[in-house]
DNA sequence: TCGTTTTGACCCTCA
DNA sequence: GTGAGGGTCAAAACG
């Protein structure tokens, strides 16, 4: 038995030429602000959105790029208010930042990289960050760290 | 061409 | 057992 398992999609194929221009995807608030997450040095890849209805904010997900790094990201922000933005770090990194993910052949030598921060966390300070982003007007509560309810069967 | 983003569907847990 | 809610995957679109 088992079989079947792998179609996980029915599969319908609508072609139609002619759909919207997505232009803008991110969230323009009235004024020409536009919503960005700050960069912390790693690279990370979306894996999901989802408009959380109990916030009423879009919560996207991001996953480290790097082979055995299970470290993950999470922003929300809200809809309609700029300036709310909110970054969840999930997980440690088990590399460095100075890895160099990206294979470009010639870089432009990384000359003495101004590394202020000792090795420690540094999504921690990223948090912190964060709320100064996201501290504007409710403050809800501000407690996360990385222990959270593994979901899921977790190893 | 391939990597990343986008988006819907699917999976799992809780009530 | 179903529904709501939240999280993840994967195909397609985009660059
Ligand atoms: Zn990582």
């Amino acid at each position: 038995m088992s079989d079947a398992s792998h179609s996980r999609q029915p599969s319908m194929e609508i072609d139609q030429d002619g759909y919207r221009d997505q232009d803008d995807q991110q969230d323009i608030d009235g004024r020409g602000y536009r919503l960005v997450l700050p960069e912390d040095g790693y690279e990370w890849k979306k894996y999901g959105q989802k408009f959380i209805k109990n916030i009423g904010k879009v919560r996207s997900y991001f996953k480290c790029q790097r082979s055995n790094c299970g470290a993950k990201k999470r922003a929300d922000w809200s809809t309609s208010e700029a300036g709310s933005l909110r970054v969840v770090y999930d997980g440690l990194h088990s590399h460095s930042q100075s890895d160099d993910l990206h294979h470009h052949g010639t870089t432009t030598t990384s000359s003495s990289s101004s590394n202020s921060m000792s090795t420690r966390s540094t999504a921690n300070q990223y948090d912190l960050l964060t709320q100064v982003f996201g501290d504007h007007r409710s403050l809800t509560n501000n407690s996360h760290h990385d222990d959270h309810h593994q979901h899921h069967h977790q190893n």
